[in-house]
RNA sequence: GGAGAAGUGGCCGAGUGGUCGAAGGCGCAGCACUGGAAAUGCUGUAUAGGGGCAACUCUAUCGAGGGUUCGAAUCCCUCCUUCUCCGCCA
């Protein structure tokens, strides 16, 4: 959510800054509501404040003696009553611009920051590095069919359990899937993250809070009768584990790492990536998220990134690091670090982890603050992918193949798959 | 799921219609005392929004929302949460 003050004193900047994203805003009208409402709010507080000395006046004069029934206490009582239904009024009013103004910011996404460059879309996007050195030989396999083939995962009765775009795990995919959330939750915490477990459903407040309400619902799931949704991302509960707190400036930054199932309805996107692991309604993640001190968020989204590219490299998976232009970056974030993993079956350089600053974008959504001295401020959350586990088995399974159809597995993640091969013998 | 109790400031806790944003205590901060500290004393210590260069000031907030009243922490209604007992359960 964007600065009310912003809206009513510069929304040029509000205007600019988005159009850096391609939108082409209006924010006249929008301002005019806002400082409609600020007068009201005057107003009303004025009258209000009159309402208070009335009824002190009344209390004063009953209390020295005055018959409640007194002409001068029924001239204070209908003053008061007056005043009463002018406020009233004036409520009405300033609620019904109340609730346009948070709609209608509410659906404004982040102002990009200053450092994230200028494009329309995907092909804007700028390759900062590459890491590794790709297989590209020829007749490699795609992971879905080395998955088939070695039995790691059902896709047709995963169906008949629930609807296409799900997957069931077998034997050694279900055990390396397990392995993978060990290793990379063990990689996280060594480095200070501190793990954590939270409700993956969560409320409307929780993904409002986060950017994903209002104007993404039909993204997520929903549960039909309760106020739930399954968590599209751990970054949901994460935000909210602090909402509507106020952390003290020394306990910054709070850095978590989070392994959940996330559920996407990945509407629009039919026919796109159908087999295997790489589009799916449920899919695991290990979720990282920072709250931090406005003035380290820069600092911490390289960190954050680079903690993201750290899982890579301890499993040898190439991969190269691309930052998101103006055009492509998500709703709440200001700057936006891809990573894309090699797949040598593919050929192709596929996203990975996602990792974004949000500045206050959320922090102001869900009323997350930090007291530093007598001031109490918005913080800064970041939140970064460390990593996908389902594309990072799909990258584990096309880079480690071997001519005798079995897949060999990095050293890092022996000790937690119990094996140094998938499909020997 | 059934029955009962309770939700007040960072924490504990008083307050059942009138200058109550709220006694008292703890905690915290500053000052005094001290060689230094403890103890003690004094002072200060919620959040959000509006106005003002500022000192400051106005409004709202005692779980949430509505209602009664000139006036609500206090009375009424609805909801939420927590606790206790019973039942059920991985």
């Amino acid at each position: 959510m964007l600065d009310q003050r912003l809206l009513r004193d510069n929304p040029e900047l509000i205007t600019q800054q988005l159009g850096r994203r391609g939108m082409a805003l209006d924010l006249g009208p929008l301002q005019q509501i806002a400082r409609q409402e600020r007068d009201l709010e005057q107003q009303r507080s004025d009258l209000q404040a009159e309402g208070n000395r009335i009824g002190k006046a009344v209390g004063q004069l009953i209390q020295s003696g005055a018959a409640p029934s007194s002409p001068d206490v029924q001239a204070l009582r209908d003053q008061g009553n007056a005043i009463k239904h002018q406020v009233a009024s004036l409520e009405e009013q300033e609620k019904a611009l109340e609730l346009q103004l948070r709609e209608a910011l509410s659906a404004l996404p982040n102002l990009p920051s200053p450092d994230a460059p200028d494009g329309r879309s995907e092909a804007d996007n700028i390759e900062i590095k590459r890491w590794g050195s790709p297989r590209a030989e020829a007749g490699l396999q795609e992971h879905w069919q080395i998955g088939e083939r070695l039995g790691l995962f059902e896709t047709e009765r995963s169906v008949r359990i629930a609807q296409s775009r799900f997957i069931t795990l077998m034997g050694a995919g279900a055990r390396l899937e397990r392995a993978l959330i060990s290793f990379m939750l063990d990689l996280h915490t060594s480095k200070g993250y501190c793990e954590v477990m939270p409700p993956i459903l969560v409320n409307s407040a929780s993904l409002t809070g986060s950017g994903q309400l209002p104007k993404f619902a039909e993204e997520s799931f929903r549960c039909a009768d309760d106020d739930l949704w399954l968590t599209p991302t751990a970054e949901v509960p994460l935000t909210s584990l602090h909402r509507d707190e106020v952390i003290a400036a020394e306990q910054l930054p709070l850095k978590y790492a989070a392994y959940t199932p996330c559920f996407r309805r990945e509407a629009g996107s039919y026919g796109r990536d159908t087999r295997g692991l790489i589009r799916l309604h449920q899919f695991n993640k290990v979720e990282l998220y920072w709250f931090c001190h406005p003035d380290h968020s820069a600092a911490a989204h390289q960190q954050i990134t680079a903690d993201a590219e750290a899982v890579l490299e301890a499993l040898e998976l190439p991969y190269r690091k691309v930052e998101l232009c103006t055009g492509d970056m998500g709703f709440s974030a200001a700057r936006t670090y891809d990573l894309e993993v090699w797949l040598p079956g593919a050929a192709a350089y596929r996203e990975i982890s996602s990792c974004s600053v949000c500045n206050d974008f959320q922090a102001r959504r869900s009323a997350i603050r930090f007291k530093e001295g007598k001031n109490t401020r918005l913080l800064h959350t970041l939140n970064g992918s460390g990593l996908a586990i389902g594309r990072t088995m799909a990258a584990l399974l096309e880079t480690g193949q071997q001519s005798d159809g079995s897949v060999r597995l990095p050293a890092a993640l022996v000790p937690y798959f119990g094996g140094d091969t998938i499909g020997a013998g």
